[in-house]
DNA sequence: ATGGTGAGTCCGGATTTCCTACTCACCGGT
DNA sequence: ACCGGTGAGTAGGAAATCCGGACTCACCAT
């Protein structure tokens, strides 16, 4: 999943390599809600079991699972998300957010989510600094090593 | 990129079978950094060509992207974020936060952004009726169809 | 003894990706 | 007019992945 030639050092890219492949985040999604078992992440990602055995192999390995024995005998694994991957979490929220609004134009949503506030999470990504919403316009890029080039608008 | 058995319903699956393919993030990185020429991408991606060309056609399909015009004779393009891919970059933002901090344990960022309050951004997760940052023990998933099952902590 | 479940592995074929090279249109210099 | 360079891709075949289904293995339950 790296990049082959030699692109730009980034951090997006390096998170990729690690939650970019088809379906980690789903099984991200699914472990977060509770359900870690080899058998429902097969049945609610739709995965062939071989993939998703890689997949899982490989999230573990980098720590963002961990692999639980929840009966000795019969021995019977189920897997949870480890504070690195708790901290996804809001990535997938956030995902989610623009898949309500964008691909299922806001209406008969699959899942809702409810903030402990007593409302509907409706997540929205703010400048810890200020708490003000980020948007595309109030950002520049600061790159800090050669190689970044930017030119457009969000240029530094 | 859809998942094929019959998996859940769900707005994070839908959102990744448009943008989960590998490189389109980092196409929407690229874009949202102004830098959106077919060579330019190429470098800075280290994309073969050929999936790029791909990449573009389907993010421009799908409505994230647009391919402009920029000189008539020669003819050349630009690719360039709609409003729906703007709406995507805090999901790209929240992702750099999460890599900058896990996998390079917040030194030697090869980029920062600043945001317009003056601060170096810190994306942060809120609650938009409440403003607090999102964690997870405060989130209860509510399935709204059938096919969802939670069974886990923050299950409904 | 038979059947069922959980957690995978294995296999052969289908699909994608990758790399390199090539094209095509145009421009700029000499 | 010719030569080289740039932008934006296409083309082709080898290499890597993914897919579906069957299979394994260990352990209950009846």
């Amino acid at each position: 999943m790296a990049a082959t030639k030699d692109p730009r050092p980034c951090s997006i890219a390096d998170a990729l390599a690690v939650v970019g492949e088809k379906y980690s985040l789903l099984v991200l999604r699914e472990v977060c809600l509770g359900n870690g078992r080899f058998d429902q992440l097969v049945r609610n990602i739709g995965a062939p079991r071989d993939i998703l055995a890689a997949r899982l192999r490989r999230l573990v390995e980098v720590g963002i699972l961990t692999k639980r024995l929840y009966s000795e005998r019969p021995q019977r694994f189920e897997y949870r998300p480890t504070q690195a991957g708790l901290e996804l979490e809001p990535v997938l929220m956030t995902l989610k957010e623009w898949g309500d609004r964008h691909l299922r134009k806001g209406i008969d949503l699959p899942m809702t989510v409810e903030h402990v506030c007593g409302n509907e999470l409706v997540p929205q990504v703010t400048c810890r600094a200020c708490g003000e919403p980020v948007r595309h316009e109030d950002l520049t890029a600061h790159p800090q090593v050669p190689g970044w080039t930017v030119t457009g608008p969000t240029a530094a």
